[in-house]
DNA sequence: TATTAGCACTCGCCTTAGGAGAGTGCTAAC
DNA sequence: GTTAGCACTCTCCTAAGGCGAGTGCTAATA
């Protein structure tokens, strides 16, 4: 990008100071607060500049600038110092999600709120996709004449649950010689090399009813193809409330209604599945209601297979070193606790 | 009450207008919109006095009046006619509750979303109490070493799930010997009255380890004596930001927040638990950051021992009416899709 | 050529003032 | 007991003026 020094010096004093003030920041004020060696007038010069390049904006003739999607995104590629998290809140977040835990689910709705605490964002977990999971044991449970409940345990000790609707009429001795015949067959194979299988030769093995295999695989595998649409975990939603730019209700509700439309969110997270840490600021967005935002994701693996996603949502004038380094911590936190 | 048939009639007529208009009432709107046959000087004169007996409050000098919680309270007391729910309405609610369900939590959750969708206001519904529902079936899914996951079904085929940690060195016997125990001398009773036999007593029948038996029971039985905060679910909490009396931010935060603390939403709404329908209206919630609301409660029955309560979190000016409506055809459909 | 000081100008925000509108309370008449 | 008339009060809306922050331009300077 042909910036030169001065010019990045000056983007970052914007971006950092508008980062911490919310209010247009002038010419005066860098030259105050950062040690550039120039003066204002200078500085104009070089803020026309970076205007005319699009990487910063006027709110009006008369007010200072504030950085354009664009000046973040430089900044975010280019300028950012990811700063490291201190010892407190390391051993903060090792306690909050290290205190035996006892599902997959806890864990999750436990980042959720971790993650919220440490920031004045949103934070958005989608539970974890169980393709991956190793499957160490499957009990089935009837529950009534129409439906049995499979209790998956993973090499980890994790769960899987899933409620079946089966034929009426399957007997005990049906559902007890299929449960034995997929805890021969299908232990140790995640999910999806289940579902690899040519099910269909496997059915001929099976001595029990046709209609009870296929449900049964049916719905134990079901959330591996379809792109499904999971349950998603969220954490201090209230906080948006606290940033000056949501002090307008319609952007408030705006943002709000979306965050309770799970479908649209598990979309728009899932989208940066498998790219690392992602960050999309601003307009690059999809949605229209978050063009004003910035949603940071990273994946969490809790170590046997479960892989998901987390995030975290806040205005565009969101504190991206900070997050980017809290996201980093956590990956590692839950490495160190639950990884492999 | 010593309130003649005018005074009703304009107490009517104002919370009637209020709730509708959101705005405070005047003595002229009154004469033009009902028929009481005299003019606004004489209903001026009958505000004056409702006001004076606490019924009615002035925002202002010369604005309108506006029902106090006192008149709020007289009229659900003594004024209110519940409507019955529209064909359409009920067919709806049917069809939402119905719709194969897989779990009590699947129900209870698309309660909430029900609820939210048929008022302007927030649904809160409490997961439901485990204590009355009869034990058919007990299943025990070794994990860990230091885990199992205990699998109850209940008489009508609805779930309990506990993770027990256990202690180590519990062999696959005393684990199946502990089940087979569990589900001959528990099947068929309430948590309840499982709670109430002399649990000591039993123990020394079993052959299997105290720690092993005193851990899987306490974890059975956990929920039923201390008055546990269970799950919350939410519906509609966006839907407060539609009503004018919550154009301020500063309430739409304090509200807002108060949703996201469960404990206190289960101990606001739980406090009414065994009462039917309930109604607090403004200062007679505990919570501050409830007193410009008013909370309708109600108690559900999943059929099988499980019994929870859901609620209704509006203004004060809420439509008292249409909710107590609602509120009864929930509690009738839910009667009779999954009733005794 | 790059930088700087000086200065006029712009625009949002705050305060103030005035007018319109809605509704009351009081008084006197019915 | 009820009503018409009327002065009064209070909020809301709008317009006007002053303040402050910050810019863009010009001309002088290193």
């Amino acid at each position: 990008m042909g910036l030169d020094k001065r010019k990045r010096q000056v983007l970052y004093a914007i971006v950092h100071d508008y980062i911490q003030t919310a209010e247009p920041v002038g010419s005066r004020s860098i030259s105050r607060r950062y040690e550039l060696g120039v003066s204002p007038a200078t500085i104009r010069n070089e803020m026309s500049d970076l205007e005319e390049m699009g990487f910063l904006e006027q709110p009006h003739t008369s007010a200072g600038r504030i950085p354009s999607d664009r000046g973040y995104r430089f900044y975010v590629d280019s300028l950012l110092r990811v700063p490291s998290l201190t010892v407190k809140e390391v051993t903060f977040m090792k306690q909050l999600l290290s205190s035996r835990m006892r599902s997959a689910e806890e864990i999750v709705q436990q980042l959720a709120k971790l993650l919220s605490a440490l920031t004045s964002y949103t934070a958005i977990v989608l539970g974890p996709s169980e393709s991956q999971a190793k499957l160490r044991q499957v009990q089935l449970v009837p529950v009534s004449s129409r439906q049995i409940y499979l209790v998956g345990v993973t090499d980890g000790g994790l769960l899987l649950n899933r409620m079946v609707e089966i034929p009426s009429g399957v007997d005990a001795e049906s559902l007890a010689s299929l449960q034995q015949w997929l805890n021969q067959r299908l232990a140790g194979l995640t999910l999806e090399q289940i579902k690899a299988q040519d099910l269909l030769a496997l059915q001929d093995e099976m001595q029990a009813g046709i209609d009870l295999f296929e449900t049964v695989m049916d719905e134990l595998l079901g959330s591996v193809n379809q792109q499904e649409v999971g349950k998603v975990y969220l954490g201090g939603t209230t906080n948006i409330l606290n940033q000056p730019e949501f002090h307008d209700l319609h952007k408030v509700r705006a943002i709000l209604e979306l965050l309770e439309e799970d479908a649209l969110i598990w979309e728009a997270m899932a989208q940066a599945a498998g790219k690392g840490v992602t960050i999309s600021i601003g307009a690059e967005n999809a949605l229209s209601a978050m063009q004003e935002c910035s949603l940071i994701t990273a994946e969490y693996r809790l170590g046997d297979g479960l892989i998901g996603h987390f995030g975290l949502l806040g205005p565009t004038r969101m504190n991206y070193d900070r997050v980017l380094a809290l996201v980093q911590g956590v990956c590692e936190t839950l490495n160190q606790l639950y990884g492999l």
